[in-house]
DNA sequence: ACCTGAACACCGTTCAAGT
DNA sequence: ACCTGAACACCGTTCAAGT
């Protein structure tokens, strides 16, 4: 999905003081390491050794930069050659490399899951996506339809997989959350009761640490699996 | 998915002068008109005609306002009664209402998708989602697997969906992508050229348009009933 | 308990000016 | 073209003080 980037560090003064690629990197690594919600113009340009506006001047505005810096995680993806593989494995190879992908930076994932369903860039992904749900079988709607499914799936599944809790600074509200779960009364929540030691931080709004600090790998394989079962399904 | 809010205006003086409910409230049609970026406690407490300190003090820090109102947009839902239903009937028709109750509040859908993978207050969801789920012959881990696969599905899908692209000021990025879009290399994107009059407009990263201006209401049910499939085929 | 009023330390962006 | 330096109009949050 696209070439990698230049490793060579910031320091070298070759070329232009600055570049568009820079910055984005910059940016990424700083996203990483002190989170989004800490990211400002200020402080990366700063940290840069720049002013405020050498950054506008590269990538414009700051929504500009984060939506940038959003696509870039997924050039990371080397996408696995589609001959010689069945439909399905090569689906779901690509699946699990995305959602690698978003691992390694769970700090972007509130900005993946709420802007890159409508963005450039990653067209690679969406011809070989294409290309092999055609040769699977689909075809007209059916293919669009497909295709909308699988990467609705992989983005939007994982998304909510890293999303985190409140971003308040105490970690308190988990042992609140914990008691408040394991609490409930029998009578009105039977089945939540029945199954809480399965449930308990390990389901969608039951759980409290985010997929970052407990992946659910599990239920994201047999989510994967349900994709693949319920499209070869439909195909016949 | 709890009751309903009380609709009566903030106008009349009974009981004191704020609750934490009224402002969660004012600050979701706040976001319904305004969009999330425009949000600060300043201009919502200058427009409900108070000091900002007064919503620090009922709502506590800005994202724990942001978090609760995510949540209230949930809490509109009313879930259909489970018993005389088939499982797959009931677990279609949810998801649809929470697709609804998400398209209600476009605007809200980013912190939905990245807040509400983690958070309590819907316990109502899955308690019955879950003793719907085990009905229909899940239980155990695969139980949580079902679950996780089709609530991850609804929240993280329909979070993509609505999905919009880079928050700049003009429209003309649209424009542009359409027309870089439909110029692409044949050579290098022929399946992509193949199907390019489906695709535009109407796919994943293939789009320009958000989910809220333009639904993608068939791929919605088509992807749903994949999920259907796939649960069916794993229970044998 | 609930809110006012002022203050602190930020922030994104713009604009003129330099090179 | 690329960046500096300063300025503008904000922002979240805190703190003392009122009632």
């Amino acid at each position: 999905m696209g070439e990698n980037r230049s490793r060579r560090a910031r320091a070298d003064r070759s070329g232009p003081g600055l570049s568009r690629a820079d910055v984005v990197e910059a940016a990424l690594r700083f996203v990483d390491v002190h989170g989004l919600e800490a990211l400002s113009m200020r402080t990366l340009a700063k940290e840069m050794g720049v002013y405020p506006n050498a950054l506008h001047w590269h990538v414009g505005t700051k929504s500009e930069l984060v939506a940038a810096v959003a696509a870039r995680v997924l050039e990371d993806i080397v996408l696995p050659p589609q001959r010689d593989m069945p439909w399905d494995a090569w689906v779901a190879e690509v699946a699990r490399l995305c959602r690698r992908a978003m691992h390694q930076h769970p700090n972007l994932s509130p900005v993946i899951g709420s802007q890159l369903g409508v963005t450039a860039s990653s067209l690679p992904f969406v011809e070989r996506m294409v290309d092999v749900l055609e040769r699977a079988g689909f075809s007209a709607e059916d293919l669009i339809h497909a295709y909308n499914t699988v990467t609705g799936f992989i983005l939007g599944w994982v998304t909510l997989e890293l999303s985190s809790g409140p971003a308040t600074e105490d970690e308190d509200w988990k042992k609140g959350f914990a008691k408040q779960l394991r609490s409930v009364n029998p009578n009105v929540y039977p089945a939540l009761t029945r199954n809480m030691k399965l449930l308990e931080n390990n389901a969608f709004m039951t759980r409290w640490d985010s997929g970052c600090e407990r992946p659910m790998d599990l239920s994201f394989e047999a989510a994967l699996e349900v994709q693949i079962l319920g499209l070869r399904a439909k195909l016949t």
